[in-house]
DNA sequence: GTGAGCTTAAACAATG
DNA sequence: TCATTGTTTAAGCTCA
């Protein structure tokens, strides 16, 4: 199972530019983020795909809330993921720069992406193979001759099957977020109502999204570079990546509050990445 | 109950 | 020869 944890750290403000802050995608910097072949947004929902590799090793989150959080239970093993295979070849293929992917290439990216399927028995593999001879979304490219890295044919998507696939994913991740919201939810667990974080940073700030890479902890205990911001991280834990939801201000919020501020912030990227992928003029 | 879609397993051929 | 890739068949499961 999915074990997740919040938690929130009063701290001093940081320039959001440093540090291994990534930028937010829901607020586009390049043309390619406004490709429609994008997949950009799968990495902002960190209840679904990680942003990065994972890790080899597993470093204790910092928590400075003394109180009323309980000590976080790490997923060292994560459940399979909910999309299907052809949803898997999909997304690692229109993951890939030229969107098209050896079998090898498939393999790895689900591997890196996915850590249910490090663990899991080879048989998988076997399954994506399947999908790809059996399934009309996906078809053969053969290698040019001169080419002789690798074997095998690179695979890529059939445009004409690309809407359906796209819908398929967005079904997926509605039911997803849909049963999270419910049950055994990737989100963070309710916060105690009466806990009231103090703000420090200007108050006209947006509040934004960021996706911040988990960050070891040396031997010394030294924290990570957000630990001396002064801003609040209300994040979760989820494939070895937290979900920072910043918020400057002197305002006083209650942690239901921002809890509601951050799924708010969530659906609104999560729908319009989708929009923008179905091409609905989002 | 039924069919579609999906997963899993297996066998086998082709290929590097 | 061996591992990987690609194809095909079959069985079982879930869900509408």
């Amino acid at each position: 199972s999915q074990l997740l944890f919040a938690s929130c750290h009063r701290l001093s403000p940081p320039p959001l530019s440093q540090g291994p802050v990534a930028h937010c995608p829901s607020l586009p910097t390049s043309a390619a983020e406004d490709d429609l072949t994008c997949l950009s947004w799968l990495h902002q929902r960190g209840d679904l795909l990680p942003l990065q590799p994972l890790p080899k090793t597993i470093p204790l989150p910092q928590l400075t809330l003394q109180d009323s959080i309980p000590t976080p239970h790490l997923p060292l093993c994560s459940s399979k993921p909910p999309y299907s295979f052809s949803s898997l070849i999909f997304m690692a293929i229109e993951d890939s720069p030229e969107k098209r992917l050896p079998v090898k290439g498939i393999y790895d990216w689900i591997v890196n992406n996915f850590p249910y399927y490090r663990a899991a028995p080879g048989g998988w593999r076997n399954s994506v193979r399947h999908n790809l001879s059996l399934s009309k979304c996906f078809h053969r490219i053969r290698r040019e001759k001169g080419q002789t890295v690798g074997k095998g044919s690179l695979w890529c998507v059939s445009p004409e099957y690309r809407p359906a696939l796209l819908e398929v994913l967005r079904k997926t991740q509605h039911c997803h977020s849909t049963s999270s919201n419910l049950n055994s939810s990737p989100l963070p667990p309710a916060l105690p109502s009466d806990t009231v974080v103090h703000l420090t940073a200007d108050q006209e700030e947006l509040v934004s999204m960021e996706t911040i890479e988990l960050q070891e902890v040396n031997e010394d205990g030294e924290k990570d570079p957000l630990t001396d911001s002064g801003y609040i991280e209300f994040h979760y834990y989820q494939y070895h990546q937290y979900q920072y939801l910043v918020l400057p201000g002197e305002t006083e919020l209650d942690l239901e509050t921002v809890e509601i501020l951050q799924l708010d912030a969530e659906a609104q990227e999560a729908a319009g990445s989708l929009l923008d992928l179905a091409g609905g003029g989002h």
